[in-house]
DNA sequence: AGAGTTAATTTGAAGTTAGAAAAATGTGTG
DNA sequence: CACACATTTTTCTAACTTCAAATTAACTCT
């Protein structure tokens, strides 16, 4: 006799074909828009009945708009259906040094965006990024607002409620997630950049089917995002994708993670400042974002430390490729501004490896938008797949 | 206008939610039999009369045998079902020095095994093999034989339909799958040990939700079979799970990957061999399971040289366990034979790191039946999804 | 013997898709 | 300008599903 009573929702009622096809017909349309109804039964493999069905709730529902009736050869005109920019998502995306927040509609267009100011004190900080938000729906309540996309720098809980990791952020966010929630009442969707990042480079991705990837995050500390088999690998308690904190250098300086020689100890922006600081005879104290200037300016120690630490980067990510064989790793930061200066020393180091050989290896362009894009996939991979 | 044809299988039709539910039902029963059609009901959370539908459908399939009705308390009594004994599958386990060939029905039992003298010619073993499956598929053929599995050391392309990477075994299996396939019109699938045996793991796991865990193969390599995300993690190539490719030695031997001083060669058990052969003075020439044979008869410097590989090895698996943060890393290989004098110093060095502090660690017991048994859920995880 | 209890089945309603047929909406042609 | 033909889209029916409620089955207790 079994007493147990989980409330289990691994079962499938004969509601979920049509949660699977929309979300399929959704997909496609990404990929393909604009497109008519028969050739989305054509690219998806279901019947151009079983299509219309699922585009006119859509359309009902503003995620599709109906568009022009093509001019073509013979027979009835297909109309064209593409991504309503009626609907959107509200992207957060705490910075270290800046909270932008912004509209974004599902094709991925940035509608408006602005900063918000963050106060000294954390739980104002929470208070005005909630009333901003309250504000930007009042003044977008044209478009319906499918949800709150939050990106964070740091790690979050494994069910993304609370930030429990986020040494550059000066204000710990308690409960953002929570308290957003309830504010709003919309679903609220927090995860940190690299898993955002991956999350918004499948999204883009142009195949088919999704294969695996890495997104590398290079800024105080080295956070990895792993999207494999279909999903951001989330380890026990959300640890996954710390290979920052694996060890490289015997004997290395020590890491925050209490080891010696992490990756992250040699390869992320404190790492640059200090090689830059070992070559510079009047030792000055340079941030990395000075040193990036300096770099422009074309600062020949600079420009060295930044290659440094671009072999380094190389060499960390050897392990990637050779842990997981993923398609492509991507590399997100500001570091990537640099990326002229660093390609050639990332390359050389990292192709070494037998095993690197096939990865496609590149940064993360226009990082900025990319974050706050990444709250369309953040909030509708959830949304989609449950309703 | 699109032109392409893909014959898709993304799409769901009205019979996935049957597919998806018999599935579950059979998830549950495995790990909770025998049990009854309420408690079914009530541990999947499906209705009653749902579970009575498809229950019936199995039974009637020979997936379930109903049994006893239980003497309980008040009440009509109900009827326990289990997994029949009547369903099988083959299995194969290629191993570098025997070919093992079985019956295992659904619930593992193993039924019958046999060795299977495999010959110098790689194709006469391949022939030899598949009248082997002849004969036995004839002996019990009172038995509904739902595929047959196959658990190859080594690596398999992506496909799993050929056995790329070999190097112990003397035989290259060409095809393997596919003659197989064709002479015995039976499914079969076909992977390394280290994903089988991950496979196992999990299918065996009494938890409701399934962990990420990973297995650690060691052998003449280091392989490994992560199980990330509800799947084998196969990356691109199906070259996922090279940890023993990472190098962890700035000057370490020549690997045969062509690198330096991967974990593979401090780690694996030609290491093992090596670090017994610098401790002895008259340098023995010893194979792997002549060194575990001196360690059981309580030689010191075989079980140093095995202490100093299990060094090596928990401090690779502080990689495993940051990279990813598995709930489990298991061992799989002729060492864990030794794991009482392992144990100790593969703990401590693992232990170590702080990310490794709440991963279990632990051998895999009665690894020969363990890669005979991995032939159910290699088979049957696409089997049950697939219909 | 009858009330109470639990398990399993039956029945009807509602949601889905596939597939065929029909309708809509064009072009080309005599 | 009627009419055949082409292509897209919709309509309609059959077949599957699950769920929820009602019913039946089988047993215990008083």
């Amino acid at each position: 006799m079994v007493r147990q009573n989980q409330p289990t929702v691994r079962t499938a009622s004969n509601k979920m074909p049509r949660r699977v096809n929309t979300k399929l017909i959704l997909d496609v349309l990404r990929k393909h828009q604009p497109v008519s109804r028969v050739d989305l039964a054509r690219l998806s493999g279901l019947q151009p009945s079983t299509v219309s069905l699922i585009v006119e709730e859509l359309v009902h529902e503003h995620w599709l708009d109906e568009g022009e009736f093509v001019k073509g050869a013979m027979g009835r005109r297909p109309q064209l259906l593409s991504l309503s920019h009626d609907r959107c998502v509200i992207a957060i995306d705490i910075h270290p040094r800046q909270t932008t927040l912004a509209v974004v509609d599902i094709t991925g267009t940035i509608v408006w965006q602005d900063q918000v100011e963050s106060s000294p004190d954390p739980d104002e900080s929470v208070r005005r990024l909630i009333a901003a938000v309250r504000e930007v729906r009042r003044k977008h309540s044209d478009r319906t607002c499918a949800g709150i996309g939050i990106c964070v720098p740091g790690r979050t809980d494994p069910a993304a409620e609370h930030l429990i990791f986020a040494p550059n952020l000066h204000w710990p966010i308690l409960a953002l997630k929570s308290r957003m929630q309830s504010a709003t009442q919309l679903p609220v969707h927090m995860d940190n950049v690299a898993n955002a990042c991956a999350l918004l480079e499948v999204w883009q991705s142009q195949s088919a089917e999704p294969h695996d990837l890495v997104v590398v995050e290079v800024s105080e500390g080295l956070g990895t995002g792993l999207y494999i088999n279909g999903g951001i690998a989330r380890g026990r308690g959300g640890m996954a994708g710390e290979f920052g904190h694996i060890p490289v250098e015997q004997k290395g300086i020590p890491c925050s993670c209490g080891n010696r020689g992490c990756w992250e100890t040699v390869a992320a922006e404190p790492a640059a400042v200090r090689y830059y600081r070992e070559k510079v005879r009047r030792k000055p104290l340079v941030s990395f974002p000075e040193l990036l200037n300096l770099a422009a300016s074309g600062d020949r120690d600079s420009i060295s430390a930044l290659r440094t630490m671009a072999r380094q980067l190389g060499r960390g990510m050897q392990m990637i490729a050779a842990a997981l064989a993923p398609a492509e790793i991507i590399v997100v930061g500001d570091c990537t501004a640099a990326w002229a200066w660093m390609e050639r020393a990332i390359e050389q180091e990292f192709r070494k490896h037998p095993l690197a050989q096939k990865v496609v290896l590149r940064p993360c362009m226009d990082a900025a938008t990319a974050r706050l894009r990444s709250a369309v996939p953040l909030v509708l991979t959830e949304t989609l797949t449950g309703l």
